[in-house]
DNA sequence: AGCACGCCGACT
DNA sequence: GTCGGCGTGCTC
C-alpha cells in the first residue's frame, strides 16, 4: 500500500509578504524576505538571494519586520521539495535553544544533503515486453537473460550493457524490433515495504513480555521513553524489532539509531532476515544518490524503517512512530566537533515533540538514564536471561600487586595458565587491552624527554605495525625516529608500557604455537575488512584474540570461553566524572563476551585495586547495588544527573587570548550566581593543545533545576569574543577535567 | 607597481 | 558560512 500522497502545501504567505527565512549560510539569525510569486508556505525550501550569492534556505515564518522595506529582497525559488514539518522545525528550534547552537547550524544538520535543490528527476529504464526478437543472436540473448533477471520495474540502459556485455547499438535495435521498451520512473524510488507479517524468531516468554509492554507504548500512542535493559545475549534486538514490526504493521515511521557505522552491516543483514527486505540506511558511507533518496523518501513516507547514526536524526520524517537508541550508553553517541550535542538526548527530544515512542536499548546503561528510569521519567524493561543456555561468565580478580610481574610483562601467572588450560581444550582466549598500538609512551634514556606530538600536548604512541609514532588526538605521523629528537642521542630511545599490539608480541613468546590476532580499529582500512576478519576469527580462525575496545561492541564469538582484561584499573584513574561508569560498562561487556555459547566462561580482570567498589560490583554481578552508589557519590557531589554541567572552550593560535577571555568571563559571573551556578577555570583543557590551537576550558556546574541556558547565554552577552578566539559551549559534556 | 595574505564587516 | 574590500608587507 503506498503511502497517500502528501497534501499540497496551503501558501500561507501571498506573493509580496514579508517571511522569515532561515538559511544555512548565515550564522546568526533568519533574515527576512518577500514571498515570491504564487505565494509560499511555511516550511518551503526555498533559494533566497544573499549578497552575490543564491543559497538555499527554509520559509521559517512570518518575517520579523523592523529592517528598511527598500532593502528587502525576493524568494528567487520555491525549491520541489518536501516541506519541512512543523515537528522537525521546532526540534531543530528546541535543539538549537538547549544546545546553544544558533539556529541556523542547527539547520544545516537537517540540509546537507546532495542534491537537495534539484528537482526531483526521472530516469530511462529499459523493460522486456514480452515480444521475442526476430532474430535472436548471443548478444540479444543475453540482454533478455540479465533482464528476466534483474528485471522488474527496468534497468538503466548503462547498467544493462555492462551486464550484458553488449553495446547501446544492440538495445537500440531491440527497442525499435519492439522487444524491449523505453519507460521513465522517478530517480529516487521508495523503499521496498519490509513486511511486518514475516514471523521473527520465536520469542521467550521473558522477551514476549518485554515486547509486548513496548507494543503497549505504541497503542498508547504520544511521546513516552522506555529503557530496554538486556544482558549480552538477551535478545534486545529481536525485542525492539517486534516494536519496529508494529510501527511497520500501521504504516508509520521508525528510526534506529547505533553508534558506529561498523555495526550497520550486521544490523542490515538482521533487519533483512526479519523483515524480508533492506530498510534505509543513512551515515557517512553511504553515496550521495541513496542519501538524496532517502531524504526524498523519509519526507514522502516511502521508507518504513531508518538505520543510521546520529546525524539520521535531522531527517524529515513524514510520521516518526519509534526512535530505538541501541547501544544507549555508548560514549560515540556525543558529538564532539561542530554543534555539540548527545545523540541519544536530542532522540528523546525529538521523540517528545514527535509524539513518538523512544526506546533506549542497552546492557549497560548510563546513569542517567538508569536514574530516569529510577525517578519514573522513563519506564524500564529488563531482559535478564541471556539467550539459549549460556550464563554470564564466571569473574575473578586478579591482583596485581602479588603476581610479581617484572617490567614489560603484562599478562600475570593466573592469566598466564587458564589461557594454556583454554589452548589445550581447543577454546578462544581473549586478551583485552583497550589501548590501540605498541606502546603509550617513548622516552629517551638518555634525557628523559618523552616524545610529543607538534601540534597538540600528547604524547606521541608506538604503532610497531606501521612502523610509526601516531598521534591520537590529531592523528599526526611521524617515522619512528632512531636518535632522540631532543638531545640527538641514538639508540637510547625505549617504548615503554602496554597496548594491543605488544600484548600480541607477549603472547606470541609465551605460547609460540598459538595462532594470536590482533582486533584494534587502526588496522583496518575499511569496516567491511574489520566484519570479514571478525567473523573469521569469530569461527576458529586464531586462538588468542588480542583487542581493543571494538571487541566489545555486540560482536559473537561462540568459541570463546576466557576473558583475560590486562589492565581493568584503566579508566578507574584520572578524575573524570564517568570513568567508574565507563569502567564498569566496559567490564561487563567485555566479559559478556565469554562463553555465550554452550561453554561456561572464565573472565580474569587483572588490577591493582581488586577492592575499589567498581571492581567490586563487576565481580559481584550486582548492578543495581553499583548504580545506586554511584547515584548516591553523584547526588552528593552536586553532579550530573542531580546537577548540570557546561564546559566552555575557548581556543586560539596564540595561548594567552583565550586564557584572558576566560579570566574575564570568571570575573563577571554574576548571571550565573543569579541561579545557583559557579564557575571553575580557566584552566587548561585536557588536551591543552589540538592541532595547533591552544584550549582553555571553563566549567559551570548549576543546580538541575535552574534555567541553565538563558543564565549562559546573559553570561557569555557580557564579554566579546575577539576574532582570534573561538568558543563553544558544551552542554552536558561528557569528558571534562 | 603588483600581488599574496589576513582581518573585518556585510549579507534581508 | 562566504565573499569582497582594504590594509600590510614583500617581491619584481
Amino acid at each position: 500500500m503506498p503511502p497517500d500522497p502528501l497534501p499540497m502545501p496551503v501558501h500561507d504567505f501571498p506573493p509580496g509578504a514579508l517571511v522569515s527565512v532561515l538559511t544555512p549560510d548565515m550564522p546568526l539569525r533568519a533574515l527576512d524576505y518577500l514571498a515570491p510569486e504564487g505565494g509560499v508556505a511555511t516550511g518551503a525550501w526555498v533559494v533566497v538571494p544573499l549578497g552575490r550569492r543564491q543559497v538555499i534556505g527554509v520559509v521559517w515564518g512570518p518575517g520579523a519586520g523592523g529592517f528598511d522595506p527598500a532593502r528587502l529582497r525576493r524568494i528567487d525559488t520555491v525549491l520541489d521539495a518536501p516541506p519541512m514539518q512543523e515537528e522537525l522545525r521546532q526540534f531543530l528550534s528546541r535543539a538549537a535553544d538547549y544546545t546553544l547552537t544558533p539556529l541556523p547550524a542547527m539547520l544545516r544538520l537537517a540540509s546537507r544533503v546532495p542534491g537537495l535543490a534539484d528537482p526531483p528527476q526521472m530516469r530511462r529504464l529499459i523493460r522486456a515486453t514480452g515480444t521475442l526478437p526476430a532474430r535472436s543472436t548471443e548478444a540479444r540473448a543475453r540482454v533478455l537473460e540479465v533482464l528476466a533477471e534483474l528485471g522488474g520495474a527496468g534497468v538503466p540502459q548503462a547498467d544493462l550493457c555492462r551486464a550484458a556485455g553488449v553495446g547501446a547499438a544492440v538495445i537500440k535495435t531491440l527497442i525499435a524490433q519492439g522487444v524491449l521498451t523505453e519507460g521513465e520512473v522517478p530517480r529516487d524510488l521508495p523503499y521496498p515495504r519490509l513486511d511486518p507479517a514475516t514471523r521473527g524468531p520465536e520469542l521467550s516468554s521473558e522477551q514476549a513480555a518485554a515486547a509486548a509492554a513496548l507494543r503497549a507504548g505504541l497503542r498508547q500512542g504520544g511521546y513516552g521513553t522506555t529503557l530496554l535493559k538486556g544482558v549480552t545475549g538477551s535478545g534486545k534486538t529481536e525485542v525492539y524489532l517486534d516494536a519496529v514490526a508494529d510501527v511497520l504493521a500501521q504504516g508509520r515511521q521508525a528510526l534506529v539509531l547505533l553508534p558506529e557505522i561498523a555495526l550497520t552491516a550486521d544490523f542490515l543483514a538482521r533487519v533483512e532476515a526479519r523483515f524480508g527486505a533492506l530498510p534505509g540506511e543513512w551515515h557517512s558511507g553511504v553515496s550521495p544518490a541513496e542519501r538524496r533518496r532517502l531524504w526524498r523518501m523519509s519526507a514522502e513516507g516511502g521508507v518504513g524503517l531508518v538505520v543510521g547514526a546520529r546525524s539520521a536524526l535531522f531527517l524529515p520524517f513524514r510520521d516518526l512512530a519509534l526512535i530505538v537508541v541501541d547501544e544507549e550508553h555508548d560514549t560515540s553517541y556525543k558529538q564532539e566537533e561542530g554543534v555539540l550535542y548527545n545523540a541519544r538526548d536530542m532522540a528523546v527530544l525529538r521523540g517528545s515533540i514527535a509524539g513518538a515512542r523512544v526506546v533506549l536499548a542497552s546492557a549497560t546503561p548510563s546513569l542517567e538514564s538508569w536514574a530516569n528510569a529510577r525517578s519514573g521519567r522513563y519506564g524500564r524493561v529488563d531482559l535478564g536471561a541471556r539467550f539459549g543456555t549460556a550464563e554470564l561468565p564466571d569473574m575473578q580478580a586478579v591482583d596485581l600487586r602479588a603476581a610479581g610481574l617484572p617490567s614489560n610483562r603484562w599478562i600475570a601467572p593466573a592469566l598466564q595458565q587458564a589461557i594454556t588450560a583454554r589452548l589445550a581444550l581447543g577454546e578462544q582466549s581473549l586478551v583485552f587491552l583497550n589501548r590501540r598500538g605498541f606502546a603509550p609512551v617513548t622516552i629517551c634514556r638518555a634525557c628523559g624527554q618523552q616524545i610529543g606530538c607538534d601540534q597538540c600536548d600528547a604524547r606521541m604512541v608506538e604503532h610497531r605495525f606501521q612502523q610509526r609514532l601516531i598521534c591520537h588526538q590529531c592523528g599526526a605521523s611521524k617515522p619512528i625516529p632512531t636518535a632522540c629528537p631532543s638531545c640527538g642521542v641514538e639508540g637510547r630511545l625505549a617504548a615503554l608500557g602496554p597496548g594491543v599490539e605488544r600484548m600480541a608480541e607477549e603472547a606470541s613468546a609465551l605460547w609460540p604455537d598459538a595462532r594470536v590476532k590482533v582486533l584494534s580499529s587502526d588496522l583496518y582500512s575499511s569496516a567491511r575488512a574489520l566484519k570479514e576478519d571478525i567473523a573469521a576469527i569469530a569461527e576458529g580462525g586464531a586462538d588468542i584474540i588480542v583487542g581493543t575496545q571494538i571487541v566489545a561492541k555486540g560482536h559473537n564469538f561462540p568459541r570463546l570461553t576466557l576473558v583475560g582484561v590486562v589492565d581493568a584499573d584503566l579508566g578507574l584513574q584520572g578524575s573524570d566524572l564517568r570513568a567508574a561508569e565507563r569502567t564498569f560498562q566496559l567490564m561487563r561487556q567485555v566479559a559478556g563476551r565469554a562463553g555465550r555459547a554452550e561453554r561456561p566462561g572464565l573472565a580474569l580482570l587483572q588490577t591493582h585495586q581488586p577492592d575499589h567498589p567498581v571492581i567490586r560490583a563487576i565481580l559481584s554481578g550486582d548492578e543495581e547495588g553499583f548504580w545506586q552508589a554511584e547515584a548516591e557519590a553523584r547526588q552528593m557531589a552536586g553532579m550530573p544527573p542531580y546537577g548540570r554541567l557546561a564546559g566552555i572552550i575557548l581556543s586560539a593560535t596564540d595561548p594567552q587570548p583565550p586564557f584572558d577571555l576566560g579570566a574575564e568571563l570568571v570575573r563577571r559571573d554574576g548571571p550565573l550566581r543569579a541561579v545557583g551556578a559557579e564557575v571553575w577555570g580557566p584552566a587548561p583543557a585536557p588536551i591543552a593543545r589540538v592541532r595547533g590551537r591552544h584550549r582553555v576550558r571553563l566549567l559551570v556546574k548549576a543546580p538541575k533545576s535552574c534555567a541553565l541556558q538563558p543564565a549562559l547565554t546573559a553570561w557569555l552577552a557580557q564579554v566579546s569574543v575577539p576574532a582570534a578566539v573561538r568558543l563553544a559551549v558544551d552542554i552536558d559534556p561528557q569528558s571534562f577535567l
